[in-house]
DNA sequence: GAGATCATGTAACTGGTTACATGATTCT
DNA sequence: AGAATCATGTAACCAGTTACATGATCTC
């Protein structure tokens, strides 16, 4: 997904500055799913501009006279609707943590654990913020409440797991022996 | 994480050559966590052996000339357990198709009822790949086995939760209304 | 009035991907 | 013989991030 299209996504939950977008996308609902920097919000936003498929809230004029506040056309909104019709690409998941985790036996104990317990509260934090983040019942947020939902399954199955599995990574510490024997493979 | 800590995180399970890393992040127990293509493992490989962390394998010359086998030394042995130690990135999490089908409504009823099932197939896959690739009982696995039984666990979760809940995106449809009257936020 | 946060914007960097070029080997 | 796959490598491209510059407004 290019900037412009996740800039269309956030501004058709309603008007929206650059600041305002990023936030949604740090820690509002669209947190989880997609990313997106100032240093591609802006220049997406003036590209869209320019294209007609955004303008110029009311409100930008009278409240702050330096926030810009966006509005979604009715050209914006056929152009999103257009965009979300092309084939998505794959997922992508990177995790430094599980890859690390996945190296355990190259690590001390302890230093497993403490990266076990921040990838857990890692997770548990984004499974609270889920349910914290605008639970706006309007009619025709069905997908969005779809994607909550599933997304909070998913955390709540990962810390189950961790919960009911760390003393697989809990297991007693042969760093040492491994660095300099593992010559197998 | 970069492209020589990936490579050097490959060779520690045994000697590989460019396309076998670039396959074991492709299908292989990796596939989930991390992505990387030849384009940034050769340059990483050239990089790695010039700096003494892996070196050309004897069944490089014997087997086929033209194909260059790497182990790890142990100054790579070394290197990837340091740089295991530095604290992870946050996780990140992309998926295109999730963040359509939170705009379920401005689609026709049968295209997210087909990108639901691709989806859902997707995530399958996934499923079924995790549970056939490499089981390889060796001790020192058990971070491995670790993740592997979470990715399980996640990919089950999803499957699950949408067979329960697809009656929320297979909902009447509704996107002319809605491309036209959504005007509130 | 100091510090936090709101707010916009740009330029340089970065690192990885894509596409391409090339050729050996295996399979049918 | 021809196709598929194995196999290495490079160069151009690209999209987004980081870091920086700047200043208004709110809060204590």
């Amino acid at each position: 997904m290019d900037a412009k299209t996740l800039c269309l996504g956030a501004l058709i939950l309603g008007d929206a500055s650059g600041y305002d977008i990023r936030r949604l996308y740090e820690d509002g609902s669209f947190a989880c799913f997609h990313a997106i920097s100032y240093g591609s919000i802006y220049p997406a936003l003036k590209a869209l501009h320019a294209e007609g498929l955004i303008a110029t809230a009311a409100s930008s004029h009278t409240d702050r006279p330096h926030k810009k506040v966006y509005t979604i056309t009715d050209a914006g909104r056929r152009a999103l609707a257009e965009r979300l019709k092309t084939p998505p690409a794959a997922d992508s998941y990177r995790s430094d943590s599980l890859y690390i985790l996945s190296f355990a036996h190259l690590l001390p104990r302890d230093m497993r654990r403490a990266l076990l317990d921040a990838y857990r509260a890692e997770q548990l934090a984004m499974l609270e913020a889920i349910d914290d983040c605008g639970q706006t019942e309007d009619e025709h947020a069905f997908g969005r409440q779809f994607v909550r939902g599933l997304g909070r399954t998913v955390y709540a199955a990962v810390v189950k797991y961790i919960d009911e599995n760390r003393h697989m990574i809990e297991a007693p510490d042969m760093t040492d022996a491994v660095i300099t024997q593992e010559q197998d493979a």
